[in-house]
DNA sequence: TGCCAATAGTTGACTAAATCAACTATATAG
DNA sequence: CTATATAGTTGATTTAGTCAACTATTGGCA
């Protein structure tokens, strides 16, 4: 039928707009974050080593997907800035075990409140009301995206 | 009070939460977009000169914010490709008029149509239903978000 | 008219982000 | 004991993006 093909592209259209919509966000949210001495890539590792007591390089790789020299050279620029202290797995000398100093601790403090801010300054611009809605939208978008993988 | 507390920084969590997820996904969506000859910007560009007839330099820099220089080398290497025509405009010698060619028009749809099916995959895994919740909350969030500039 | 500021675009130099492949060292399976 | 796999490092290179200096042209205005 003409009118549902008509509605699956306007469908296409839309999630297409948004994507665009909200990498122009994303763009905006890059640039904040870069107002840290940590670039969005940085930024997930250091989040990532907040959430984890003790990892490794590999793991954090399979976790955010990370080319491992690209990795290798973040940490080494981590351990340089005191961030992360490195301690040697017993077991396998191959192996690395990563932990946030305090000084690392606190750089993602900062980082966290940053983005913390960030988003509060983005709810603040509505209502009560309309926050809720656009809290419910977006887990709603997630539920539907991670539903069957993607 | 506590519990109003609570709330807010459960709200602000959820869209921190949307940003992080959102963004992963936009990564997976760079990457497809790699999978054409064009980078996201000069994708915008691309799709900015397929919806104006005839514009300049000038006026995709201040539609897309891009730097003149880092703008300037993406047109020059579309000529080089024979994706632009360049035009002189006739009382203005600074001015240069920009237009797709038929490659470039060409190139343009290819890329629509990747979108367009990476859009449509993403529609694909959700029930009739679903897809009509997901539209309709997109919508949502971009009337949210841009209510009140950002 | 003649000069000055503004505008359009180009170019060179540079920094940062990211990828690739080669390499070292260790561990494990047969 | 050797093969192969794994953990991480390093060098070389590409790409993205920024900044400032530069040329050429236009338009205002004294």
């Amino acid at each position: 039928m003409k009118l549902d093909h008509k509605k699956v592209t306007d469908s296409i259209e839309a999630v297409r707009h948004f994507n665009r919509f909200y990498t122009q966000r994303i763009g905006v949210l890059h640039k904040h974050l870069l107002q840290t001495p940590f670039s969005l890539v940085e930024g997930r590792v250091l989040r990532e080593l907040a959430d984890t007591q003790k990892t490794t390089a590999t793991a954090l790789r399979s976790k955010l997907a990370l080319d491992r020299g690209y990795l290798s050279r973040i940490l080494r620029g981590f351990a340089a800035r005191r961030l992360i202290q490195i301690t040697y797995c017993k077991n396998d000398d191959r192996q690395k075990f990563l932990e946030l100093t305090g000084k690392g601790r606190r750089a993602h403090s900062l980082l966290n409140a940053r983005a913390q801010h960030h988003a509060a300054s983005i709810l603040d611009k509505l209502s009560r009301a309309d926050q809720k809605r656009l809290v419910a939208t977006m887990r709603t978008i997630e539920k539907l995206m991670t539903s069957k993988s993607s």
